[in-house]
DNA sequence: TCTGGGGTCCTAGGACCC
DNA sequence: TCTGGGGTCCTAGGACCC
């Protein structure tokens, strides 16, 4: 059986955890330029505001000022979920980190009364100790868990954040009563096809034979109504197995012409990826790098290009991540274009311990490696950007604008700046 | 005025192989 | 008249998730 934990409204809560005048007050948590809601309060959600609402529509579904809009804070939010997910990880085992704010697990026992009476003890120790409100289910499959987290969460009659789909006559039940888009993994595309040829419950489509939905669809979707029936068929991986690939992108504060602001970007983006490959103890073979305008101005020319470029040996240092964004930013950059979006990603990730070197990489590579350390001791001590590797402007004119929230401490932002004048080389011969 | 930032998997089709 | 039957690998694009 496997149990899944959800983070009720997770950014707002965590909002809620640190400034409980929130409490019983609409709240929504906005996306970078503080452009989409990407988390709502239950007060939000009854006022009829639409996850993923531009910010500037709120007024269409309430007055504003009945709103409290909060500009995400992610560092805080990953702090709490670590949080949450530890204290998970003290009862229950074979965690399954699905996303920042959802959890799966195997549950102990094979005693239905004695799990359920396990995971509502776990949930209200959650909130005692954190401050956030989480619903949970379990059931045979991913699944069926997924749906009976949902009926934890919206059913008022559960007060213990509780519910679980064991019996084949229960689920069927809660089968036809679950419209079909609201099983995991039948998305907007599927659901329209699915409803044009009459299925709207996730019973109905349990029922379509197995090889028509495998052929009219896909394996995946197969799948997904296989899990329906009770058959445990999706793997969900584990926090433990490193990442295909790394993205970091951002939508500018602004629409940049100016080549050396984007660049700017672009560096900073590459420099963050280097630095989680190496967090994850991974190389990568391949960097991306792609450019865009604003697709919601017809008034300027819109440009999107891609560039990808494979590196001669996989690697994780932030100068040689760098060194071929650069290469595949000056191909695609447009003198004269403006730029709303840049990102770059690394991918065709490995284990660094991995990596074919031949004499003479092994001597870069070494070098490469252990100056890396270095930056990275003293930046996990003093902070993020205390020492950068590649050009980049703090407060550059990229950087996405919030008007929702604290800015960070000044007295670190002086500090960095002081920091930031040791050269690469003094730090190497440190 | 104003629309995010990540990820994964699968499929179709082309190039190439024997 | 009549033109095989497998493979693999790669890429682009679409679908899904939070």
């Amino acid at each position: 059986m496997y149990g899944l934990i959800d983070c009720n409204n997770f950014f707002v809560s965590c909002e809620r955890a640190m400034n409980p005048s929130l409490n019983g007050r609409a709240v929504v948590v906005l996306s970078g330029n503080d452009g989409c809601v990407i988390s709502r309060s239950n007060e939000a959600k009854a006022l009829g505001i639409p996850m993923g609402c531009p910010a500037f529509q709120i007024c269409n579904y309430t007055n504003p000022s009945n709103v409290v809009k909060l500009s995400a804070r992610h560092a805080l939010y990953g702090d709490l979920s670590r949080r949450v997910m530890s204290i998970i990880g003290t009862v229950m085992e074979n965690l399954e980190i699905y996303s920042i704010d959802e959890t799966f697990f195997t549950m102990p026992y094979n005693d239905v009364e004695k799990n359920h009476a396990l995971l509502a003890e776990l949930v209200k120790k959650i909130y005692k100790w954190t401050g956030i409100p989480v619903s949970s289910g379990f059931a045979p499959t991913h699944t069926l868990a997924k749906i009976a987290s949902h009926i934890a969460k919206k059913d008022k009659r559960i007060i213990d954040g509780v519910y679980w789909l064991i019996r084949p006559d229960a689920i069927d039940t809660i089968l036809r009563r679950t419209p079909i888009d609201d099983v995991w993994g039948i998305g907007r595309k599927l659901s329209q096809s699915l409803c044009g040829m009459g299925v709207y419950s996730a019973a109905q489509f349990a029922a379509l034979p197995s090889q028509f939905v495998k052929n009219r669809f896909s394996v995946t979707t197969e799948r997904v109504m296989r899990e329906l029936k009770g058959e445990d068929c999706i793997n969900v991986n584990p926090i433990t197995i490193a990442h295909k690939s790394i993205m970091n992108s951002r939508t500018f504060g602004n629409i940049i012409t100016d080549r050396v602001a984007v660049c700017d970007a672009v560096m900073s983006f590459a420099d963050m990826c280097a630095k989680r490959l190496r967090d994850e103890r991974s190389v990568a073979s391949s960097v991306s790098v792609y450019l865009r305008g604003d697709p919601h101005r017809n008034d300027i020319p819109y440009y999107s290009n891609v560039c990808q470029l494979y590196m001669l040996t996989p690697s994780s240092s932030t100068m040689v991540i760098a060194k071929y964004a650069l290469i595949a930013f000056n191909n695609i950059f447009r003198e004269g274009m403006s730029y709303r979006k840049a990102g770059v990603m690394v991918s065709d990730i490995m284990p660094d311990e991995n990596i074919q070197l031949d004499l003479f990489d092994k001597i870069e590579h070494g070098r490469q490696k252990k100056l890396m350390e270095a930056v990275d001791t003293i930046n996990n001590k003093y902070g993020r950007k205390c020492v950068q590797m590649v050009p980049q402007t703090l407060g550059g004119d990229w950087h996405p604008q919030t008007r929702h929230t604290a800015k960070p401490s000044q007295n670190l932002r002086i500090y960095s700046d002081q920091i930031q004048s040791l050269s690469v080389i003094q730090l190497f011969q440190q």
